[in-house]
DNA sequence: CAACCGTGGTA
DNA sequence: TTACCAAGGTT
């Protein structure tokens, strides 16, 4: 069932093959890391059963739709902005098929403002596609996962994991983070995820699956609250006293500037403000409503041109609009 | 591959 | 106050 490549140190011969040509490693290297990063197996499982939070999408009787819908609502969406929208998702849609059958202008309605709406039509996307081509069921291969809309590699392999107990690297900024610096002995991770993130993972983790499972959830918690971004709370990490970062002083971040995203007066705001109009109407709004949204006439008219193609935003006839049906 | 895509909380 | 950050994906 799991289809990650095995790192079994016993059969250096069976290293598997990267198609995309890695740089060529030794056995011993490879043994090493992974003897390096097993010590941290223990300790990280055992803070996770003592600490993890409670979140809907964990309960047992959760599901894969669960999951799935938790994953694209957390993607750049922190928990507690999420966890409102998500209880009233799951109360309405409860399957996948519900969810199909409702026109994609509902789910970006349902978003409400948790931001980048084109999560929400790729779900709504993503539920037909589960409907049509998969019985309703969420899909419990990791390629079939990737071939749905809005579903990455992170996302891929977090249900596959999360949901199915298999055993894949899920490589999320957490986790990046979590081992740039117990292994690394970085300050922060790369300012994008790498090739390199990606094998240290998978190098890490637990050979059997149930307990690989665990420990990506378990190490995502950890960088969620105790390795955070700013202000980690190395006072109360189970691993500080391995933790390659802490044993090197913790030196500060001297990587390449991170990439300041500023948001007020772009057309990213400008969008959001146009699409908020639409959401909060019941039925299609006419052009002047959404020129009093936004001072800027071309600015204005680029977004919403943006909005259509998006195929967040339907255009009727008279220059009214609306959420597409 | 760099740029684009929302929004709100926090140090 | 400004700048950074938050369970990424797509083009």
């Amino acid at each position: 069932m799991p289809d990650s490549p095995r790192s079994d140190a016993s059969q250096p011969q069976a290293r598997p093959q990267r198609p995309k040509a890695a740089k060529p490693r030794t056995a011993a290297a490879v043994t090493s890391a992974t003897a390096a990063a097993a010590e941290l197996h223990e300790p990280i499982l055992s803070w996770y059963d003592a600490n993890a939070r409670v979140l809907p999408w964990r309960e047992p009787d959760a599901g894969a739709w669960a999951v799935m819908v938790s994953e694209f609502m957390l993607q750049q969406t922190p928990v507690v902005r999420v966890l409102p929208v998500y209880a009233i998702w799951m109360d309405r849609w409860p399957t996948p098929k519900a969810l199909a059958a409702e026109p994609p202008g509902e789910a970006v309605r349902a978003w409400g403002r948790l931001g980048y709406p084109r999560r929400a039509l790729r779900l709504h996307a993503a539920a037909r596609a589960i409907t049509d081509n998969h019985g309703g069921e969420v899909p419990n291969d990791h390629a079939d996962l990737l071939a749905l809309p809005g579903v990455g590699t992170y996302t891929a392999a977090a249900i596959a994991s999360f949901a199915f107990g298999q055993r894949h690297a899920v490589v999320d900024t957490n986790v990046r983070r979590v081992f740039a610096r117990a292994l690394g002995g970085d300050a922060q991770p790369s300012i994008s995820p790498t090739a390199a993130d990606l094998r240290r993972a998978e190098q890490a983790m637990p050979l059997d699956a149930a307990t690989a499972a665990k420990w990506a959830v378990a190490t995502m918690e950890l960088g969620a609250l105790i390795c955070t971004a700013r202000t980690p709370k190395c006072g109360h990490c189970p691993i500080v006293e391995r933790c390659a970062w802490t044993l090197a002083g913790r030196p500060a971040y001297d990587g390449p500037p991170r990439k300041g995203q500023t948001y007020d007066g772009t057309d990213r705001q400008a969008r959001g403000r146009l699409l908020a109009v639409l959401r909060d109407s019941a039925g299609p709004v006419g052009k002047a409503r959404l020129d009093r949204a936004w001072p800027d006439v071309a600015q204005r008219e680029r977004a919403l041109d943006g909005l259509v193609a998006d195929g967040l935003v339907e255009p009727l006839a008279r220059s009214r609009f609306r959420l597409p049906i």
